[in-house]
DNA sequence: TTAACGAGAACG
DNA sequence: GTTCTCGTTAAA
């Protein structure tokens, strides 16, 4: 019996994007499994790609001749057959393309990496081989390139002369430490030590340690460098048999210098028992189910998440817990560390990418049976998972930006249906899809109304910064922002200060004639950057010097407008003698371990007010911070986005619950342009039960999420009159194939409309069923191939978050 | 006549 | 993404 593989190949195009199927050569039969990662030839010139076995089955006809496999890269399936399935359902959901699923599902280490190389196998031209090989017999392709004698080497390849070698080198590799462990009895080191000269001291120490060891213990170069072993002493000791030296795998552990105080179950108050009964009757039963848990800021969300992660522990099973990249911070895994200990495993961006890779291990070789991760971590290689917890369900960075364009929600329902249990949605501002669906009993919803130890929630005051104006202060803080900094400061309490930079950005206009200076490819205004003194256009990286004086008007009134977290901190420092900031923001948090040092000053007091923009509203927990204030509240709102309200809503509520999280009771300050406006109000009042009927009454009568569903594409060529005409033509292709319910929004040309030197355009498909409108999408990529390849860029976004 | 270029198709 | 084929065009 032969066996063939079906295997999806590395080769991200929409024609290549099926199993292709190879015959497996004998030696492979008995290992080869589908999910391992293997090396096949591919195409005319057989390069060597690296491909995914989806599926392992026996020969059926003999018709066509197949390639064999080539290699293995794994030892072990490094996809389950969940993920394997998973990853073709995300393939055809989000219009991308099966490999890079699989791809997004690993670490990046264990993406292959391509070369290529010119080897000489017969005799070539004198000149060539000494001034292109200089005797060697292989060279880089990328060496061959340089010294642009590609074609000759073409030439000789059809004379087999030379040969084009394809290579493909898997980057995952364990770390590896080198070890030292005794060889010989204890008797025999005595003997030994007898026989060394009376000054050779080292030795004579690398003998005591050896001999203090027994045979199951081993030290590592490092630490009996600590002793005083140095690696030339361990290297004449091997020489002489006295010890011997094996490597071990090890796992490059971020958190090992830190110690986690152990921590036992809170009592849970009346809500959050109720909560947790609710989930654990799923648990227990093995159900699949999602809860809503909508609990208002300080409720402990957390607490009721941390016990029921020990009840799916205690039953043995895994729990996946995810997090928004921004709100995973140190105090976020210390407290999952602390309750769980080794059993943790943490992914986020700051690791290296060997970091991930041993984290990825340990919960694949199930050593780690929970989960706490951003985005990606919703593929984690859990074998068994009793639980899945989305926190701050509303956070839209849980929507990847790129292909695959998934959605970490609905990939954790899709998980959870197959592994028959309870997905938990939480947060204290539920999207209005999610809160939507609760309402609708598709999601049960399950409340936290109260804070825990009944702290009241803080008193909120909304400046009317026209206001403030009107009455002679420039100033970019009101009076009563001020008021109540310095009364912190000499309480000796701490402030949050929160600088909205949605929408916002800080940009060089001329006074005299009103120029602002925009980038040379895309058609939006340059941001100063104060840090590199420089103007950077944030679409496509273009980068030029802060100019003196306007390039059109030679005027020297060119200055700078908008509001910087630098320019704020400037500002503060003038205003307060004793303000100690702490700024964070993208440029002081740059470098890995900056934000967690940050904090820690903080928390630390080493200043008593802290500066920054999002990434200091979520899941920080103070007790001396007393007052929060949101500089500018409402630069959102203007936003062409039908998301703008919700997203200012949820941001103020968000911060607002960073105050008063002590004892002490707490204070927020918003400023703002639109005081009377309802998602400042609600925010206000904590209203989010109103908030939520006025904004659902806008969508309704707008037709918007999440009354209709929403596709949209996007179409992009350099040509603006092509990229206008093709994408009505797409539009008009589509169309036929919709119902009457559907509503088509455009084309029209985006708000940026040129990024990089290229004209974009968009349409908006908004609906509530379309059976076909799916297969319709995948047709319409499959039949304008052509013109993709000729520069027509189509991309489509199943249920976009951004609409700029 | 031959080399160069571009589009199209196929990749097991 | 890469390679080969084929048809056309440009250069010798």
């Amino acid at each position: 019996m032969t066996l063939i593989a079906d295997i999806i190949v590395d080769v991200p195009t929409l024609q290549t994007n099926r199993p292709y199927t190879y015959s497996i050569p004998d030696i492979f039969t008995d290992i080869i499994q589908p999910g391992m990662r293997v090396v096949v030839p591919f195409g005319r010139g057989s390069r060597k790609v690296q491909g995914f076995v989806i599926d392992i089955k026996e020969h059926e006809t003999t018709e066509m001749e197949l390639k064999a496999v080539e290699s293995l890269m794994d030892s072990y399936p490094v996809l389950t057959k969940e993920l394997l399935k998973l990853g073709e359902f995300l393939a055809y959901q989000t219009f991308s393309f099966q490999v890079k699923c699989y791809q997004t599902m690993l670490p990046a280490v264990m993406r292959a990496k391509y070369s290529k190389k010119v080897r000489l196998i017969d005799e070539i031209p004198e000149n060539l081989y000494w001034e292109v090989f200089k005797g060697k017999d292989e060279i880089s392709w990328e060496e061959a390139e340089n010294k642009n004698v590609l074609s000759q080497l073409i030439k000789l390849e059809k004379q087999d002369k030379v040969e084009i070698d394809y290579d493909v080198k898997d980057k995952a590799a364990a770390k590896k430490i080198k070890k030292v462990k005794p060889a010989l009895s204890f008797e025999a080191y005595e003997e030994i030590r007898e026989g060394i000269r009376t000054n050779a001291k080292r030795q004579k120490l690398f003998i005591d340690v050896l001999q203090s060891m027994d045979d199951k213990t081993s030290l590592s170069y490092a630490e009996l460098r600590e002793l005083g072993v140095t690696s030339s002493t361990i290297r004449s000791g091997l020489e002489k048999g006295w010890c011997e030296v094996f490597y071990e795998e090890i796992y490059r552990d971020p958190f090992a210098s830190r110690i986690f105080e152990p921590t036992t179950p809170l009592t849970l108050n009346k809500d959050q028992a109720h909560a947790f009964s609710e989930i654990y009757q799923t648990i227990k039963d093995d159900q699949h189910n999602v809860f809503l848990l909508k609990g208002v800021t300080g409720s402990g969300k957390t607490e009721v998440y941390l016990q029921t992660i020990r009840e799916v522990i205690d039953k043995g099973e895994g729990a996946l817990m995810l997090v928004p990249e921004i709100a995973l911070t140190p105090q976020m895994v210390q407290r999952f560390k602390s309750r769980f200990g080794d059993e943790v495993a943490v992914l986020h961006s700051g690791l290296s990418k060997g970091e991930k890779y041993d984290e990825w291990r340990k919960i694949e070789k199930e050593e780690a049976k929970v989960v706490v991760g951003a985005r990606s971590s919703v593929f984690a290689p859990l074998k068994n998972i009793g639980i899945i917890i989305i926190d701050e369900e509303h956070e839209t960075s849980y929507k990847q930006e790129e292909f695959p364009k998934y959605h970490a929600r609905d990939v954790a329902i899709w998980r959870g249906n197959y592994h028959n249990c309870p997905v938990i949605l939480g947060s204290a501002t539920p999207s209005l899809e999610s809160r939507a669906r609760a309402t609708k009993n598709v999601y049960t919803l399950l409340e936290l109304n109260n804070r825990v130890n009944d702290y009241p929630m803080p008193d909120v005051d909304v400046i009317d910064m026209r206001e403030e104006a009107k009455s002679g202060n420039p100033s970019i803080f009101s009076k009563a922002l001020l008021d109540g900094l310095k009364k912190r400061i000499d309480q000796g309490e701490q402030s949050v200060l929160l600088l909205n930079r949605r929408g916002f950005s800080s940009f060089v206009m001329c006074r005299d004639c009103g120029y602002v200076l925009e980038c040379p490819n895309c058609d939006i205004s340059q941001t100063l950057h104060m840090d590199t003194k420089t103007m950077k256009c944030h679409y496509c990286g273009h980068e030029e010097g802060i100019p003196k004086k306007c390039p059109k008007c030679e005027s020297r009134s060119i200055r700078y407008y908008g509001t910087g977290t630098q320019k704020v901190e400037k500002e503060l420092k003038e205003l307060l003698d004793d303000a100690e900031i702490i700024r964070m923001d993208v440029d002081t948090t740059r470098k890995k371990g900056s934000h967690e040092r940050l904090f820690k000053q903080f928390e630390n007091k080493q200043a008593n007010i802290l500066l920054g923009t999002q990434m200091i509203a979520k899941g920080l927990d103070f007790p001396d911070v007393t007052l929060v204030g949101v500089i500018n509240a409402d630069t959102a709102l203007g936003l062409p986005d039908f998301r703008s309200a919700e997203k200012t809503f949820q941001l103020l509520t968000q911060v607002s619950g960073r105050s008063g999280r002590g004892e002490k009771e707490g204070q927020v300050i918003i400023q703002s342009y639109n005081p009377e406006h309802y998602a400042i109000q609600y925010a206000k009042q904590h209203d989010y039960d109103s908030f939520y009927k006025k904004e659902m009454n806008l969508r309704h009568l707008s037709d918007y999420s999440p009354y209709y569903y929403l596709l949209k594409i996007t179409v992009s060529h350099e040509n603006e009159m092509t990229a206008a005409k093709k994408i009505r033509q797409y539009t008009d292709y589509i169309r036929p194939s919709l119902s009457d319910k559907a509503i088509v929004l455009g084309p029209t040309p985006k708000s940026i409309a040129r990024t990089h030197n290229r004209y974009h355009f968009q349409v908006l498909i908004k609906y509530k069923r379309e059976k076909n409108l799916t297969e319709k999408i995948h047709q319409l990529l499959s039949e304008t191939q052509k013109e993709q390849a000729k520069g027509m860029y189509i991309s489509i976004d199943y249920q976009p978050l951004d609409f700029i």
